[in-house]
DNA sequence: AGCACGCCGACT
DNA sequence: GTCGGCGTGCTC
């Protein structure tokens, strides 16, 4: 590192001819800094730097265009040192450029995206490695015959995979090492995964699938840019179908990326890659080893890792050649990332294949409705993949209506779902119940003086979870013990419970089947660790009874599974987000898909208010077009508010693609308003005050940081904005390209 | 985003 | 008398 940093001589004589070049930092400034290149460093576009900042040194990226310092040339520093690391790619920088535009986030930000593996930017350390000699030790112990077998291939082994191997411990091998068994010699580090083979078991393809799999294969062997967007129901194989648009990917030495909503809980699907391609693809997840991390990051940029599997942060890796993405459960809501830089990996993925001119395939059971508009329009093109299995093997879905099977004084399970349960249990098979609501009780409130526990912070109501013994508030993370008295009246002991949460439901199936081994799974319960065990320990048969949350409906497969009972459909309906019906459906779709994935006759059992609505009547009648069909035109609805006479609109959102929804459906409802722009939230308070036009402003921040940030802005740039403040919810985009 | 600087409450 | 809370401001 010292060699690069400029000597006193350099700094004497030099400096007034260096030369600068743009570096973007890891901070929130709108535009790149610029750093004096020492004389003898090299350093290109897209080389990974470090540089000072402040009191503390940085790594950066040395950034496109001519740089133009506009700050005091004495103040410029120097790059300190320039990292042993691919440069990223044009089109990577093209993609960082673009979604920092997008996304109206600071471009130094999302290039801390692609660099978050600190200290991978330097190659990783040689290994040494052993090789067997024609020498053979004086005396052949057992052990040393072991080893000796065992590495007898010729090849380099490490000193510890040898003794693993042999099954011995390392001393042995140092043994006939001193003795001249073993040379040794400085090799490569070993790959985070082996290579994957394209060819290593390729399942068997029913005529669907086979005709979705030429499409999709056509789209990899071509390897342009083209989006695929596979739908079909749980269970018709879409997984197998996009597997062999992977295994043309490799035959064709691209890399591979496959995006999952969540991965630290999709153990299963590793699995099933590793079954059909010989090897695990690398996992890429907040939750992995930071050693692991930065090895599987350097081995991704140097083309070493093959494929990817991993969470939204993964498409911000710095691939060498990246040739194809594939989105799975495209429509799920865990793509978008609401924290600093705000986007839809969904979207964003399909950017990338763009500007990178490669194929991509969306995944879903449960198509998002802006994909299939997209599909619809042409701009995707749609593979369905028909049913798979014989009817039987589908659960059979019905509705319960609560009006006509109310349930027990005091519970929330109607006596049809209490009587299923029963025989389900009584078969020796497992039931899940779903309810997507963490704690004990969402409101508390006091019997005496109607006191009701709201947040101090934000106002929400305050659930209890009775097995913490905690009143928490969902929204903020705020939490206090449980009280007994009621702190407005004083009265002790008369706080009730209003409504149920998964622990609630968990005391009343106790109260119902005292002897059932019943589990509670909810998110706030326990770590991924244990969770996944638990799970693992569910799918051998280890609990009669599953109620669980959100969670419960991702991915996993439980064989004995034969009833799953919604607890309360209606509860995502009335929440004002125009997205309510489509979520419902998707969520309830996908929960009912726990159960028969096994060939055994099983059940789906929805507790509903509102039998004739139309998530239920799609989700029991299984007419999903009918419902998209709808949703489409509610959407569009839901797009044109009524705004009057506007002369100019600026919108702030979350997403971009949402934001553009807006301004789409504004344009439409008040074509006289020529000025519709997107603007920050750093950026409307001024465009509000500086505006001549009468406008109204959509803010929508889930961050309250954002939202102090506009106030700052709004109070910053002086004289009262004339116009109005809205509070919009966030609306998905029909399209974004 | 991080980090320093700076100004007011409870404590070894 | 200090330790420490987080509000404000700056970083090529």
């Amino acid at each position: 590192m010292g060699t690069d940093s400029p000597t006193l001589l350099d700094q004497l004589f030099d400096a007034p001819a260096q030369r600068t070049v743009p570096v973007l930092v890891p901070m929130p400034a709108p535009k790149p800094y610029s750093y004096l290149v020492p004389a003898h460093m090299h350093v290109e576009p897209g080389s990974i730097v470090q540089v000072p900042l402040g009191p503390r040194q940085v790594m950066g990226v040395v950034w496109d265009g001519e740089d133009r310092p506009d700050v005091d040339p004495k103040k410029l520093k120097s790059i300190t040192h320039v990292f042993d690391c691919p440069p990223l790619k044009p089109d990577m920088r093209g993609f960082l450029d673009w979604v920092a535009g997008y996304t109206l986030s600071p471009p130094g930000l999302v290039a801390r995206m692609a660099l978050r593996a600190p200290a991978a930017l330097d190659p990783e350390p040689m290994v040494e490695g052993l090789r067997l000699t024609e020498t053979r030790p004086d005396r052949l112990t057992p052990a040393r015959a072991r080893v000796i077998e065992a590495a007898g291939n010729g090849l380099f082994w490490t000193r510890s995979g040898l003794a693993h191997a042999a099954n011995v411990s390392s001393s042995v091998i140092d043994g006939l090492t001193a003795q001249g068994v073993f040379e040794t010699a400085f090799m490569p580090p070993p790959p985070v995964v082996a290579p994957p083979d394209p060819d290593y078991r390729p399942v068997s393809l029913d005529p669907g699938q086979a005709r979705a799999a030429r499409v999709v294969c056509a789209a990899a062997q071509k390897g342009s840019f083209e989006v695929a967007l596979i739908d079909g129901v749980t269970g018709s194989g879409k997984t197998e179908v996009y597997f062999e648009a992977i295994a043309e990917t490799l035959r064709r030495g691209r890399q591979v990326l496959i995006l999952l909503p969540e991965i630290a809980l999709t153990a299963a699907f590793l699995q099933r890659f590793e079954a059909r391609f010989g090897a695990k693809p690398a996992e890429w997840h907040s939750e992995l080893a930071p050693r692991t991390r930065e090895k599987v990051w350097r081995q991704v940029t140097e083309g070493g890792v093959r494929v990817v599997a991993g969470a939204r942060s993964a498409l911000f890796l710095p691939f060498t050649d990246l040739g194809l993405i594939i989105v799975d459960e495209e429509h799920d809501p865990a793509y978008k990332q609401e924290d600093r830089v705000f986007y839809n990996a969904r979207d964003m993925a399909v950017v990338r294949a763009r500007l990178g001119d490669f194929p991509l395939v969306l995944v879903s059971a449960t198509p998002s409705l802006e994909s299939r508009v997209n599909g619809e329009t042409g701009r995707y093109s749609p593979v369905h993949l028909p049913t798979r299995f014989a009817e039987a093997a589908l659960p059979d879905l019905g509705l319960i209506d609560m009006r006509r099977h109310p349930p027990a004084r005091g519970g929330f399970l109607s006596p049809v779902l209490v009587n299923a349960i029963g025989k389900t249990v009584e078969r020796g098979e497992q039931a899940l119940l779903f309810l997507n609501r963490r704690g004990y009780a969402p409101l508390t409130l006091c019997r005496v003086c109607g006191h009701r526990f709201q947040c101090p912070q934000c106002s929400s109501w305050l659930v209890e979870h009775r097995f913490r013994g905690q009143i928490q508030c969902h929204h903020c993370g705020y939490a206090e013990r449980t009280p007994e008295v009621c702190p407005e009246c004083g009265t002790f002991d008369h706080l009730a419970a209003c409504g149920p949460g998964v622990e609630r439901i968990a005391e009343e199936i106790d109260g119902h089947f005292p002897g059932a081994r019943t589990i509670v799974l909810s998110s706030d319960l326990m770590g991924v660790k244990r969770l996944r065990l638990e799970l693992e320990a569910i799918a051998k048969g280890e609990a009669d009874i599953v109620v669980g949350t959100q969670l419960v409906a991702k991915g996993h497969n439980f064989p004995l599974m034969t009833l799953v009972g919604v607890v309360d459909a209606d509860l995502g309906l009335s929440n004002g987000d125009p997205r309510a019906a489509e979520r419902t459906f998707q969520l309830l779709s996908q929960v009912t898909g726990r159960a028969g994935r096994t060939g055994r006759k099983s059940q789906g059992l929805i507790q509903t208010y509102q039998p004739t609505h139309p998530v239920m009547q799609a989700i029991v009648s299984g007419d999903r077009e009918a419902f998209y069909q709808r949703e489409t035109v509610e959407r569009e609805r839901a797009l044109l508010p009524p705004f009057g006479r506007l002369a100019a609109v600026i919108v702030s959102a979350d997403t971009r693609g949402e934001a553009e929804a807006h301004a789409r459906g504004l344009r439409q409802a008040a074509p006289a308003a020529a000025d519709i722009r997107i603007l920050g939230p750093a950026e409307a308070p001024l465009a509000m005050i500086r505006g001549r036009h009468r406008f109204r402003l959509l803010v929508h921040g889930k961050r309250s940081s954002d939202m102090q940030a506009f106030m700052r802005a709004m109070i910053a740039a002086g004289p009262k904005p004339r116009g109005t403040l809205a509070v919009q919810v966030d609306i998905d985009p029909q399209s974004f390209l």
